[in-house]
DNA sequence: TCCGGAATTT
DNA sequence: AAATTCCGGA
């Protein structure tokens, strides 16, 4: 068990980082963990820190925090419902007992220059997240080079990026996830019948709010620097970690990804084209005893899509792999059955718990509305299988910062305390807190506050009983949220280590290449 | 409510 | 580097 530190202090042992932190290395933990590149490089002062954004993601991630922040509105778009609860729950994760919304939202608001997030303007603690570039992320990758779609544009590189900050269009995630719902629009890049997309570019080596430029070689988005999902012990033994009766749950294929996974074939994107399950309709994998998560988690539209394309991704199994593919429907998901090593890989990370890594993930910026219509771009992929690891492990957070959500209009209507006081924070455990924590003699008042309070669920069991109880009703949440055109999206089981690693979902793509893709497998 | 400068911290 | 903290201004 790790005994996690507040990510932003070897002082702090707050429990609430507890399964929130990352073990170090960082990266590549077991199943979910952002990749390195996500956290600070080791050299630097505050490495390995969760950064704002993935926290956000993360929350945006979790069902049980909808009444606190969710997607709403247009792509990428998300509102804030409760700000001090947000600001509450980023503060524990920093162990930043005095964080609110005000110094929240300097944080994001310096995200504006990095074209990470953009404000909406004229709407209330509403941002948008700007996903105008989608990256592929974990990719085993394909061959890109060879690939028509992979046209190699280098739009960031240079620095040069676009001030214009537009998000990713429907059409661009509709490029990528054909038939995804998308509001209702319906063109996908099939639709469109031009097989490539004339949108959004998909680049795999930029990363506009993480710096522009090709990755170098030592990035973690090379497969080969992804180390294998070693058995993890679980946490809480005795726990249960499981979420029963959640709805099948995702949001942009960015952060998603429930469940451990194999990172060099990390399908967090619920599409794992070695799989011919992952293409039919229905497809439900069913998890084994013990395993995280329920079979009803998963759900995949994406599956569906792709289920009602002709693509011959099943085809391509190797021979003796059906048991790979049948364990994917069968709740092998994790390793449980099929001979692998059961695997309970409780999330180093927050999100991990519930969320594998991404493999996939849209991220980026600058491009403008100018620029749709251009190819999908993916760039910088070449060398052989570079799995590009944009892996936003994003997850449970309510693991250690609590989980369940106080309705926010029970916060505003008093629970609210001052903010200056820290006593609002809720920890698992202090006991370890120092540093800043020393002087907040709150937390553990505020922990059993919240315990007599129903508080949050401290791990996703709690979610359950959460959909009733902690969380807020629905009554007291904001107008519906239009579901996420990438809600449901979820990984399925890790492909049989034996696949070639030259085919990847990359994907996604292009119904129009199966073929040549195929024929790269057969060769392979 | 939102913005962004400035200083400071991690 | 990425916040955190503080704060004056719109």
């Amino acid at each position: 068990m790790h005994l996690l530190r507040c990510s932003g202090s070897m002082d702090c042992n707050c429990v609430s980082d507890l399964l929130l932190t990352p073990p170090v290395p960082a990266l590549w933990t077991p199943g979910f963990a952002f990749p390195d590149w996500a956290y600070k490089p080791e050299s630097s002062p505050g490495s390995r820190q969760i950064q704002l954004w993935h926290f956000i993601l993360e929350l945006l991630q979790k069902e049980e925090y909808q009444g606190v922040i969710a997607w709403q509105g247009d792509y990428g778009e998300f509102v804030i419902k409760d700000p001090d609860e947000v600001a509450r729950l980023w503060g524990i994760r920093k162990c930043k007992p005095h964080m609110n919304y005000d110094k929240l939202s300097r944080a994001l608001r310096y995200y504006y220059n990095k074209r990470i997030l953009h404000k909406t303007k004229g709407k209330r603690f509403t941002y948008k997240f700007n996903f105008s570039k989608v990256v592929l992320v974990n990719y085993p990758l394909l061959d890109m080079a060879s690939s028509p779609f992979l046209l190699a544009q280098n739009h960031f590189n240079g620095g040069a990026a676009t001030t214009d900050c537009s998000p990713v269009t429907p059409e661009a995630l509709q490029s990528l996830f054909p038939r995804l719902p998308d509001s209702g629009r319906g063109t996908t890049l099939f639709d469109r019948g031009t097989g490539a997309p004339e949108g959004d570019k998909l680049r795999l080596d930029t990363f506009p709010f993480l710096g522009s430029g090709p990755i170098p070689s030592s990035s973690p988005f090379y497969p080969d620097l992804a180390p294998m999902c070693p058995p993890c012990p679980n946490p809480f033994p005795g726990r249960k970690v499981l979420i029963e009766g959640a709805p099948c749950y995702s949001k942009p294929p960015s952060m998603l990804g429930p469940y451990p996974r194999n990172p060099a074939f990390d399908y967090s994107w619920g599409f794992n084209p070695y799989l011919p399950g992952a293409l039919s309709l229905n497809n439900c994998p069913k998890l084994p005893p013990g395993s995280l998560y329920p079979s009803h988690f998963y759900p995949n539209p994406l599956q569906s899509s792709l289920a009602q394309l002709p693509h011959p991704f099943s085809s391509l199994l190797p021979p003796g792999d059906t048991a790979g593919a049948e364990r994917a429907q069968t709740g092998g998901a994790n390793g449980s059955v099929g001979g692998q090593a059961p695997r309970l890989c409780i999330p180093s990370y927050p999100g991990s718990l519930l969320q594998g890594r991404t493999e996939m993930g849209i991220l980026g910026s600058g491009m403008g509305e100018r620029e749709r219509g251009e190819n999908i771009n993916i760039t910088g992929v070449a060398g052989g299988g570079i799995g590009v690891g944009l892996g936003l492990g994003l997850g449970s957070l309510g693991l250690a910062s609590g989980g369940g959500v106080q309705s926010p209009s029970d916060r505003r209507a008093g629970m609210k305390q001052d903010p200056g006081s820290d006593s609002e924070l809720e920890i698992t455990d202090l006991s370890d807190c120092s540093s800043e924590n020393e002087n907040e003699p709150d937390f553990h008042a505020s922990q059993e506050k919240e315990n007599r309070m129903g508080g949050r669920p401290h791990i996703p069991e709690a979610k359950t009983a959460g959909l009733g109880g902690t969380l807020p009703q629905l009554s007291s949440l904001p107008p519906s949220i239009s579901p996420h055109p990438l809600k449901s999206l979820v990984p399925l089981t890790p492909p049989p280590p034996s696949l070639p690693t030259s085919l990847s979902p990359s994907l996604i793509l292009v119904e129009r290449h199966r073929e040549t893709e195929t024929l790269k497998l057969t060769h392979s």
